[in-house]
DNA sequence: CATGAATGAGTATTCATTCAT
DNA sequence: CATGAATGAATACTCATTCAT
């Protein structure tokens, strides 16, 4: 590090925030948020204890930011340029593969949202975030139910179905160790379109 | 308490271990594991502090029996008399539905097994435990299978795809804090059919 | 402590907070408050670190705690049957010997006043007290000029030189390692009164 | 400070280390020294926070500079040219008024010498010079008493008394939130001669 | 020289667990 | 048996100090 050139992984500025970052999602998966100490998280990360404090003001606005960047970075992939006048067959599929290619690249984080989903330390503004891609998400569904493509009943309950299995399909892979094939998504996404068609 | 009328405020507890292995349930639903205190654990079950390691060696050891009870009695009620004979499809509605009773009737005890599903503090038995039901489940599925009533691809991917299912359609009445319905529990399981029928 | 008579001075639990109470007194005093840590009180008053928190919220409430005792109990020896109607030599002579008295008993108490009047910590409730005991003492001063007995000029600056004057005494002593004597404080008493005195 | 017109914020400290100096002198008094954090010191200085290692060797090292310092220039001012000959009124008269000069105009310097009087963290260079201006002052006062004019009793008495005394008129100001005047350093002066003369 | 990002030892406080009653 | 006061190890967080730039 002390020529000028050798630029090292964590020489650079940036990327401490980013370990940390990563050091803290992984935790946070494996063991909870009680259950990581920061001294847990910093040594992952190789920075020292107190370095984390000069990135995050708390353990809690740590997780937040967590949450928050995750969150928005899967509301961007899912939602960006949505086939909204597409037929609901190209919807659904074009909303599932997303899914699963964010999922698969980032299972950590995936797993993590489902996780904090209603964590009691959330803040205000993750709350919202969610609460607004839901109302998205559920706009969508009864799009698609008022033209008669899926089957009639409470939006929720559809919802609740399609992304509980969508999770389901990850935790069956990660019970087995695997990552999700392209090729289980592409059947699963069959099968959760014949429950859902009108 | 030392007048003898003994009406105490709980609603009977038949002793004082089913107290506590009640209050711990709650909380440990309520604010996770770590985030809830042994003494407040033993103030909402009405007993003393170090009552609790009369009867639970530690902390662990109590979430490892509120975990192995609970499962013992939802494999018991899903599987008793399980019609090994019946066509798939009354196998499903079999299933499916006993899951519903047991999920309505004991809600908090159906989302402590969700949450501490891969707990790294649950013991070795109880890991045996879950793998063993996720045995004759499977079982279930792959003769299913066999007999060409199910759709085709990885047991366990079959098997995701409804528990994830059934665990979003609670998921979606605990957020808008509802009961779960016999009338929205007969649909998702006409959903579900739809989803994995060959 | 099994036996039914021996009552050691550990044993009583009165005892313990007195413990706390005596060993932060001192500490605060030796190395003010936020040179002295928690668990240094602990280890002087002969108790786990814990035990401190069953007795005091924190380590703020603690030390607001003392000088309210501290503060109450010199008030009232202070002023208790204060001859109101007596001669101004002798009502100056009656407070200043019972000052005298309360930090002659009391040395570390009486430093422990003068080091936190106006420390940023201490609570809304002591600030009144602080006040109360203040504007007494002024009310017997404006009274006594009135009467012509003192010298003309602010109050506040009469309080604040005797009070002065007060500590300065008790100051001397202490750097010379000595307790103050009572000639020592009747000799002080007699330099104060020519002080203010019309 | 690399461009040529050198105009800084701060009124022109003559260089860092007296900008250092002037801000942990503020907020030793206005939070004390284990309340004043190093950064916050080298903020308000308008430096970096290690740029004040560069001056000072340790925070403890830096507060025993302020304080000689501070000492130093106040007994110069008390002591130069003192008027050994003079009569003890004119004598006692110079000491007060030049006191009150120093503290007026550096009311922090001396609330500060006063708060850190007995300090543990004082070096011994620190302890020498304060027993060594005490000396000088007691030798006066010996003096005077020698010749009759100073009452009996012991020196330590009436030096405590006397600067205890005009603490309280620093205090009875400040508590008021105004700055010392100069007719109440008089009156003050006057009645302090009463209290002491034989 | 000056800086401020990084550090880790140290702080106040909590909580699982013990044990005298 | 049941209790809860007492404990001290562990936690989140702060801050004096260092050192690469």
């Amino acid at each position: 590090m002390a020529t000028h050139e050798t630029t090292k992984r964590e020489a650079r500025p940036a990327d401490k925030r980013e370990a940390i970052l990563g050091a803290a999602l992984e935790l946070f998966v494996e063991r909870g948020f009680y259950g990581t100490a920061v001294p847990e998280i910093a040594e992952r990360a190789g920075v020292g204890a107190g370095t984390i404090y000069r990135y995050f003001e708390s353990k809690e606005a740590l997780v937040n930011v967590i949450y928050r960047e995750e969150k928005t970075r899967f509301g961007r992939l899912a939602l960006v340029d949505f086939p909204a006048t597409a037929p609901t067959r190209e919807q659904f599929r074009t909303l599932w593969m997303r899914m699963a290619e964010f999922a698969t690249a980032n299972p950590k984080a995936f797993v993590f949202m489902e996780l904090h989903h209603h964590a009691p330390y959330l803040d205000a503004q993750n709350v919202a975030l969610e609460a607004q891609l839901l109302v998205t998400f559920t706009n969508v569904v009864v799009a698609a139910q008022a033209r008669g493509d899926l089957k009639q009943g409470p939006p929720s309950l559809l919802m609740g179905i399609v992304m509980g299995a969508f999770v389901g399909v990850i935790r069956s892979c990660v019970e087995h160790g695997t990552t999700p094939e392209h090729a289980n998504w592409k059947l699963a996404e069959q099968i959760m379109w014949e429950a859902i068609r009108a």
